[in-house]
RNA sequence: GGAGGGGUGCCGGAGUGGUUAAUCGGAGCAGACUGUAAAUCUGCCGCCCAAAGGGCUACGUAGGUUCGAAUCCUACCCCCUCCA
């Protein structure tokens, strides 16, 4: 492997490398490296954030080296305390279980899973007593631990810690000794509990393993890490014109930075990119649609990312309706208010599509002036609805209502 | 074990007897605008009712005082800090 593939292996798409050196003389070293990737199996979905460190597994695992993929069954019932300011709830073994499952057919959209080793934590875990327990825990100290940028903040808040969340960082270092890690993978968020592992793994005579984080990719909110506690996120198994759209709702400022950090767009191309913004020459628009094709073609393909923009153009960008609408079917008479006899209330209507939760907020919708039938405003509660007609809730939420009265 | 502080809507956080379904910020939704579901602006933002009106449920839980409570009292639950 030359200096070059190593420096463009190293240097796009990560946040830091420790210790970025031995990193390097592994990597010339040319020895199959275990590369350790941890997956807490909370929930159940991955997001596009995860889809950064996962893309650089698959650089390394292409050029020959071994993924460890464990599956954190143990540590997802503590709840990382990583990067969160409250203690997470405790799950149990067999949601987390359920979890573990769909969660890696995710995984493995991205990772080659035929070069993939699967551990489960439980596999050395369930056979540890008390003494074990004791022996890892007397080998750090509390002050070690409150360091943690996120343990000291919420001390500080008077926020509570439980003592299981200082665990965590614990077994995850076991992990490293257990497996043999030579690189662990993961968010900078993961620092810490990476650099127990290294330190567990000296204790136990193993060479320290290397860390390699990446940066944490920020959310569609344009401010906060991509999270699906936070509602922030892009699911990788979400459909492809849900990928597009919430693509196109990411700040323009933030385009550059996932194409660095999502995509295989060359460094070169970025630069123009970049130079384009800057100079106002590039329409973020434009830019922002070949990202998303690019993202719908990594999880699905081209055909569905062309497809997904179509929508988009369609019924975003020309206002029209789209090809496939969602029918519902239902009973027009019982829609109809007692005492009149021609029309039907619109509000009920609309929570029987499932296009407003409650009648509440239909009625709201209705006064904004947020719903069109064939196109056409409405503002009135009452109104006579033809069967087959398309109801229009905002932008998007679509529903051709058939009347089962009629049809039978 | 003792002393003190605190639990409010999706989240943060005001409010300490009465137009308070509850200031404000964020999120969310809608409308306008736009090259985008970016940005910006405006509005909405508990639920139910044939509804410019009416009703119900809500401020940790359960009772109580009062014409009237998120606000006062009692008990209980939970969290934080300090002392031991």
């Amino acid at each position: 492997m030359t200096n070059l593939d190593i420096d463009s292996l190293l240097k796009r798409g990560v946040a830091e490398i420790i210790v970025e050196e031995e990193m390097r003389e592994l990597l010339r070293s040319g020895k199959k490296l275990r590369l350790k990737e941890g997956f807490d199996p909370s929930f159940p979905d991955i997001h596009l954030g995860h889809m950064v460190a996962l893309r650089k597994l698959r650089q390394f695992q292409e050029l020959g080296h071994q993924i460890v993929l464990i599956v954190a069954d143990w540590t997802a019932q503590i709840g990382d305390p990583s990067g969160m300011s409250v203690t997470r709830p405790m799950l149990t073994l067999e949601q987390v279980k359920a979890n573990a499952e769909t969660s890696m057919q995710q995984f493995f959209k991205i990772v080659d899973k035929k070069k993939t080793e699967i551990r489960w934590q439980s596999e050395w875990f369930d056979k540890f007593d008390l003494s074990d327990i004791i022996q890892l825990t007397s080998k750090f100290t509390v002050a070690q631990f409150l360091a943690r940028d996120d343990f000291s903040a919420r001390y500080k808040a008077e926020k509570p810690i439980a003592i299981t969340e200082l665990l965590y960082p614990l077994l995850q270092a076991y992990d490293s000794v257990a497996i043999k890690a030579d690189v662990e993978f993961g968010g900078t968020d993961q620092k810490f509990n990476f650099l127990v592992g290294r330190e567990l793994q000296s204790m136990a005579g193993q060479p320290p393993q290397q860390c390699f984080m990446v940066p944490l990719l920020v959310g569609t909110d344009g401010s906060q890490k991509m999270s699906k506690s936070l509602g922030n996120y892009i699911g990788v198994t979400e459909p492809p014109e849900q990928i597009y759209g919430k693509v196109m709702s990411v700040p323009d400022s933030l385009l550059i930075n996932y194409f660095e950090l999502v995509t295989d767009v060359p460094d070169a191309e970025l630069e123009e990119f970049k130079q384009g913004l800057d100079s106002a020459t590039a329409n973020p628009m434009v830019l922002k649609k070949r990202l998303a094709r690019e993202i719908i073609t990594q999880l699905y393909d081209r055909k569905a990312a062309a497809d997904a923009e179509q929508h988009f153009e369609r019924t975003v960008q020309r206002k029209e309706v789209p090809d496939e609408i969602a029918e519902c079917r239902l009973s027009f008479k019982e829609l109809c208010p007692p005492n009149i006899s021609v029309g039907i209330d619109l509000s009920k209507l609309l929570v029987s599509t499932g296009q407003a939760k409650s009648r509440s907020e239909a009625n709201r919708l209705i006064a904004q002036g947020a719903i069109s039938i064939d196109g056409e405003k409405v503002t009135e509660n009452i109104i006579e609805v033809k069967s087959g007609c398309v109801v229009r809730a905002g932008k998007r939420r679509f529903a051709r209502v058939i009347d089962i009265d009629i049809t039978g």
